[in-house]
DNA sequence: CCAAATTATTGACTCTGTCAAGAGCACTCC
DNA sequence: GGAGTGCTCTTGACAGAGTCAATAATTTGG
């Protein structure tokens, strides 16, 4: 019988990448905690498998990027951050306040947002939509902000 | 007469700012150079008064984007960029190859695009929309990624 | 099991941006 | 038009996020 470990190690290598043991541990970090980023990553994977170096965290971030295991979005004023709900082209939406992100899925459709009014003969390939707000309960608490006279 | 500047520094008192040299060399470079750097802002603004400490050129850009004179953005792997255009909410399209940067109007319409489909009780006050792809120089041009054997 | 090639570790380094203290201006009020 | 007050600029240290480069360790095909 196969383990999830020998499962996600085969899609590296269906995707020809080695499958080391950081790298299974990285996808397995980032599956298991959406929209962290690479240092919760590190922590994540180091509680598992002991220690791994910042490098191979970015290394291993990066391939899995690149090569469409994982996505990378990075907001205005925060680390980029990582997720495993690929292949959707689903957006995020970010509270100003606390910074909590959550997924929204298209409301244009399924293969969505891809054609802009004019395209000014770019050939677009992608189209990221970060919605910014206040969450729920920071709408509720009271306005750190304004709470110091 | 009135000249640009003596316009500009209405402009700032109006939103309740000091008028200074810095600040009106930082707007009237923002307004020149569209979707510049920090750094660029401070070359160009260097270039007309001589001398500008990064820390004032950080200032204004700041103060300035908080009052809504100018707007930032800030995409992926690039440092924060400025524009003047402001308040009708348009997008922006980037190369991914050269980092050119082009407006686009919002394909929805005036007051676009703050309709997700499921807000998740967020109260949301911005979309935020960046399209990625290649333009069209950089497709006619060979690849420099598959160009090295 | 071994050799070649890919990956990981280590540590220095870069790039953007921020903090804090003091000096210098801009604006207001007389 | 001059002086005071408070905002703004300069200076220099600092921090976070990420990258580079050389060496050591693993993976994997044969």
């Amino acid at each position: 019988m196969k383990t999830v470990s020998d499962n996600q190690a085969d899609l590296l290598r269906r995707h020809g990448l080695q499958a080391t043991a950081q790298r299974l541990a990285v996808l397995r970090a980032v599956s298991e905690r959406p929209h962290g980023t690479a240092d919760d990553v590190a922590g994540a994977v180091r509680a598992r498998i002991g220690v791994i170096s910042r490098q191979a965290v970015y290394d291993a971030l990066g391939v899995l990027a690149e090569n469409g295991l994982i996505r990378r979005i990075q907001p205005a004023g925060s680390p980029a951050r990582y997720e495993d709900r690929v292949g959707d082209n689903h957006h995020h939406l970010i509270c100003r306040r606390c910074g909590r992100m959550v997924d929204v899925d298209c409301a244009v459709g399924a293969a969505p947002c891809l054609t802009a009014a004019e395209d000014s003969g770019y050939e677009i390939d992608e189209a990221e939509v970060i919605y910014w707000g206040v969450c729920p309960d920071c709408r509720e608490a009271p306005h750190t902000d304004r709470a110091r006279p």
